[in-house]
RNA sequence: UGGGGUAUGGUGUAACGGUAGCACGAGUGACUCUGACUCACUUAGUCUAGGUUCAAAUCCUAGUACCCCAACCA
């Protein structure tokens, strides 16, 4: 029997309910096979409106939106940090499937607890989700929600679930229940179990007027305190917190727990696929527990239920040599480890944002890796990968002599007054795209070329500069290598070159007799020294050297992961000689966007740093430390560099 | 020790009882004004052991390995 859920590839089904992001046209490849999720979503479009779960749930508050199959997803994060390169997964399947399904997509902060979240964070949240393409405003957003916005109606279904003798007060401090936890074999226990349901009521209603002290008390769900799933014992629905909170103030002292809280956000946001990560599989019975809970004695047909999504749960991303907890993540922020939470070499999406990223590549390395429950590590390097795609076609060409060594073209023509003649030659933007058309950038007799690029006694192979050989400099002329000046040290401090006036553009001629033109191995990035700018250049290594930081080693001792802290990730390079055309750069653009928040517009600014290539060395993004008077890099990534393999062997 | 999950080339993923495919990587070559890009070819896999079946990655049984769970965190 065929699998009730396959479906038909979408080319071959114009019937199919979503166009799927890759595209229906015919000129398109396959799409990519139907990840486990979008499978679910097909059933279920195939089962309701009058079947399946749907159809189960008859009218809650808005019966159309409930029978209606449709899709509406969620990114719940806990504003408690910067978002990182996992959530973007997160972000990129929720709002992913909103789009591909023609439904909505909420952005949620699930702010239960004031005691670990701050505006920063929120602020940060919003910006980075929009940034990645995640409009919850725009065409598929279905809103920006704060679980605290429904404090008051959870407040009310808690007391609902103590009038039904489902939930109590209990008096254990933390201590005494995990005490009295119990074993997988022997039951947990709580002498407040069977308090009468008036005492509770009276009871929680003191604990929200704030008569109790933080951690005397808290209610707790009466579900099975024998349970093997140890989130079954008699979970706490409450907790007391004396803390003001940064969207409620001091309107609660009590706040709900995220077991609690998160199916009834869900539910009144009318989510249909409360999409997590694995480790929730085990909160799921719960999740579905407390909304039977609070639907039982419930007239359906009045309207009463509550809306029952389904969670599904998925492999979070794990990547070698990366820390991904936001605990961690945090302690490199406060012991400065690092320069802060966008620090170019930290895994957060402002990480990644002001290395050079462009949310284009984050989103395609996301489709690349694919949503599966299996539990996988990921080599950052397909990252890497998927920035140079992009960039490799988007990003315009420069030159930027890192390490510079100077070169003297001996017969380049002199001035009247002396100095060496200034010739402005054409550029090509960008190879990859000719619409980017040219530019002039000037050569003179004085340039820099990369120290790399020139040996005085070459390996084999090298087919770079090296006395008597020739060489192409980038879009310019060919030049030869006639002598080398030297300090005491035996350093090589100036080449000296003679140019071809003939190979002006870069190609030579062909010979007299129609022979083919002559060629030469290699092409070498320049600047010209009367022109170049000084700038600085900040070059990244991982952060880590060990595969899984922190992990256990070959004795088995769990050690700290900043044991495993790569002392070399960063290298900055000062004396950096960058193409004048790179001035126009200088600082780092920002796009704004405006939402809405509780019917007020904010305005939220969105940096963007520019890209270039530097050819042959790699991406490099303008970093906020710009000015005018001082140009800063960051190396997103290398160019791949078989030569440097090849010298490896 | 109990419960819940997951095992397919080096890595990520597809297959839904019927040809083990795709991408990345790696290797070789072609092309090239970036030792980049692009293109061609090559490489290499169903955790183990039984069983069912004409046919098993897929179903059954028994193992093995790894991940999650005993916060008033999410």
């Amino acid at each position: 029997m065929p699998h009730a859920g396959r479906p038909a590839p979408r080319l071959l089904n114009p019937d199919a309910p979503a166009p799927h992001a890759h595209g229906a046209a015919p000129s398109q490849p396959e799409p990519r096979p139907k990840h486990f999720i979008e499978q679910i979503v097909d059933e279920h479009i195939a089962s309701g409106p009058n079947g399946g779960r749907w159809g189960s749930w008859p009218a809650s508050e808005d019966a159309a939106r409930a029978h209606k199959p449709r899709v509406h997803t969620r990114f719940p994060p806990e504003p408690n940090g910067y978002l990182h390169i996992g959530h973007a997964k997160s972000i990129c399947l929720n709002h992913g499937l909103a789009r591909d399904y023609r439904g909505k997509f909420n952005l949620r902060f699930d702010d239960t607890n004031p005691a670990k979240e701050e505006q920063e964070y929120v602020d940060s949240i919003i910006r980075d989700v929009l940034w990645l393409g995640a409009d919850f405003q725009g065409e598929f957003g279905g809103g920006l929600c704060y679980a605290s916005d429904y404090f008051g109606k959870m407040y009310d279904f808690a007391e609902d679930l103590i009038r039904k003798g489902k939930a109590y007060v209990c008096e254990l401090s933390a201590d005494e229940v995990s005490k009295r936890r119990g074993t997988p074999s022997v039951p947990a226990t709580s002498p407040f179990r069977d308090r009468p349901i008036e005492e509770s009521l009276r009871l929680f209603a003191e604990m929200k007027a704030g008569k109790h002290a933080n951690g005397t008390m808290t209610l707790r769900a009466r579900i099975d305190l024998a349970s093997p799933n140890f989130n079954l014992r008699d979970p706490v629905m409450y907790r007391i917190l004396h803390e003001s909170h940064q969207h409620t103030g001091t309107t609660w002292c009590i706040y709900p727990m995220y077991d609690w809280a998160h199916g009834i956000e869900d539910s009144l946001e009318g989510i249909t696929h409360s999409i997590c990560t694995l480790e929730f599989e085990n909160h799921r019975p719960l999740y579905d527990w407390f909304i039977h809970a609070i639907n039982e004695g419930r007239d359906a047909a009045a309207g009463g239920r509550i809306h029952h999504p389904q969670q599904i749960e998925f492999a979070k991303l794990r990547f070698t040599y990366v820390v991904l907890s936001k605990r961690n993540l945090l302690r490199m922020v406060e012991e400065k480890t690092v320069s802060g939470w966008d620090d170019p070499r930290m895994p957060t999406i402002a990480g990644y944002r002001r290395r050079g990223y462009h949310p284009a590549a984050i989103r395609n390395f996301m489709e690349e890796v694919g949503v599966t429950r299996i539990e996988s590590w990921i080599d950052v390097t397909r990252l890497e990968n998927a920035a140079r795609d992009y960039w490799n076609k988007n990003a315009p060409r420069t030159m930027c002599v890192l390490r510079p060594l100077r070169v003297v073209i001996d017969n380049w023509p002199r001035n009247a007054d002396g100095t060496p003649a200034v010739e402005m030659l054409d550029f090509v933007s960008n190879p990859e795209d000719p619409a980017a058309g040219t530019r002039k950038i000037p050569f003179s007799g004085e340039l820099f070329i990369e120290r790399d690029d020139f040996m005085e006694v070459p390996p084999k192979k090298f087919f770079r500069l090296s006395p008597g050989a020739e060489v192409r400099l980038r879009w310019a002329f060919f030049i030869k290598c006639v002598g080398i000046d030297k300090d005491a040290a035996g350093n090589v401090t100036t080449v000296h070159c003679t140019y071809d006036p003939a190979t002006k553009g870069g190609d030579a001629p062909p010979g007299p007799n129609g022979e083919p033109p002559r060629k030469v191995k290699a092409t070498l990035h320049w600047i010209s020294a009367a022109h170049a700018l000084t700038g600085e250049v900040r070059l990244f290594d991982r952060l880590f050297k060990a595969e899984e930081p922190g992990s256990a080693g070959p004795t088995g001792e769990k050690r700290d992961f900043m044991e495993d802290l790569n002392p070399s990730s960063l290298e900055v390079i000062t004396n950096a000689k960058l193409d004048p055309h790179l001035q126009r750069a200088a600082q780092v653009r920002t796009m704004t966007r405006s939402i809405v928040e509780h019917g007020v517009t904010h305005t939220i600014p969105i940096p963007q740093p520019d890209v270039f290539q530097f050819e042959r060395l790699g991406y490099f993004a303008i970093d906020h430390d710009s000015a005018p008077d001082k140009l800063v890099f960051n190396r997103t990534v290398t160019l791949k560099d078989n030569w440097a393999k090849e010298a490896m062997k």
